[in-house]
DNA sequence: AAGAAAAAGAGAGCACTGCTCTTGACGGGC
DNA sequence: GCCCGTCAAGAGCAGTGCTCTCTTTTTCTT
């Protein structure tokens, strides 16, 4: 029974597959806006309708191409972090911090479509966070680790977390367990601040100001893992 | 002559003004993707194709919509700062922080427009720079005044900036003049640092994570006061 | 004041879009 | 061998940006 059932069950990922890859064509070339279920049935000489019976409708497409999305990045981080020698806290940062730029220098719409502007209209169902926090996990695990091998210089100078920020800092400390309040409010600056950049440098912000923007990264990176309190 | 001829201009100008304002109504509750030329020509009573005699194209009215985004947000930060005594640069730093986190929030689609994903095959004519920068400029001269007032501290403990970005620090002078590589290098880190995380919290990066958003914010902000070098 | 010229509105039409509904063909489980 | 679920196809709805032509209104010039 299996043998048969399985032979359309086969098909039928291969077509889901089919839309996907012709979906993330698209969106390389016209961005998410530019994504037409008529034009991928038309490209696999398909009718529009038929494209429905694989995805209900255009946002479930869409779904579908964020957690791909989600994924691809957050392998891309864990491939950079495990490249890198497990005590070289510093080197995993800066391997994470590329990865992260060159993905998203790689995928431009992609990229704009887990960080940019959400999609009007569109709410992200809970299967995408799953696949969201990948990267903020392996992140979570190189300030953990240097936390844990107490080479996180405590860097004084700087204001002490409020009272009122326990509560979020607890809720951070899933991700990056077992560091103090003040370490987790560093750790959110510097991720914020690589994808604040890295966005500041896709969408645009930089134009005709920053022209040799690897290097102004590199540098500004190291400023965040220094103020995190990594070794240089 | 001038009479008669503004008789016909004035009630251009009310048109005009007209649609962009029924323009930022789309925008906020349907965002820019649902920007409908003919959703505004049937609310103001008027044929589709009168519209075009106002806005040639549909990117013409996002144009427009931008740079009236970009001086709204303008106008708000240089208010901020000037409700500040010029001498507290700590205070003129947080409440340009403040001003743009609370107008994002108060204009999400407007701020996702100007700092989220770059609307795929627009491409942002010269006329947004001059308005683009006004947010950038006070910033600037926050920086500058503080340099120039000695109360930066240099913090050292952070990595010099290469020779390669010393071009790029050139340029971003432009806008923070009189500062050294090293101060522009953490004021850039610190301009990213605060749209990172209103980009974040805005485009529910932070979802089920920061309760409290305003209070980790200002922390946040404060932090990144203490790495530009500015006195608690 | 009269006529020429410029500007604006109206409407039809083109080529699209997402999505729904119905119809007809195919193929595996009873 | 029937029968029902799965699927493709096609027509159709309501909407989009934009272009074209035609008519009306306003302004400028003589």
């Amino acid at each position: 029974m299996s043998a048969s059932r399985t032979a359309r069950e086969r098909v039928r990922a291969e077509l889901t597959r089919e839309i996907t890859d012709i979906a993330r064509g698209q969106l390389a070339t016209e961005g998410a806006s530019g994504l037409s279920l008529r034009a991928i049935a038309r490209e696999m000489g398909m009718v529009s309708s038929a494209i429905y019976r694989y995805f209900p409708s255009r946002d479930d497409l869409l779904t579908a191409l964020i957690i791909d999305g989600y994924n691809a990045l957050g392998e891309a981080v864990e491939k950079a972090d495990a490249a890198v020698a497990r005590e070289d806290h510093t080197g995993r940062w800066l391997a994470v911090c590329h990865a992260v730029r060159d993905w998203a220098l790689a995928h431009p719409h992609e990229y704009a479509l887990l960080y940019g502007s959400p999609v009007p209209g569109y709410k992200a169902p809970m299967d995408t966070v799953a696949a969201a926090i990948r990267d903020t996990v392996v992140y979570g695990r190189i300030v953990s680790d240097a936390h844990e091998a107490g080479v996180l210089n405590p860097r004084d100078g700087f204001p002490a977390p409020p009272a009122a920020f326990s509560g979020d800092a607890g809720r951070v400390r899933d991700i990056i367990p077992g560091v103090p309040d003040d370490v987790i409010a560093r750790a959110l600056l510097a991720w914020t601040g690589l994808f604040g950049w890295v966005s500041f440098e896709l969408f645009g912000q930089f134009n005709n100001v920053i022209l040799d923007p690897r290097a102004a990264f590199e540098h500004a990176m190291r400023c965040h893992a220094a103020l995190l309190g990594l070794p240089a």
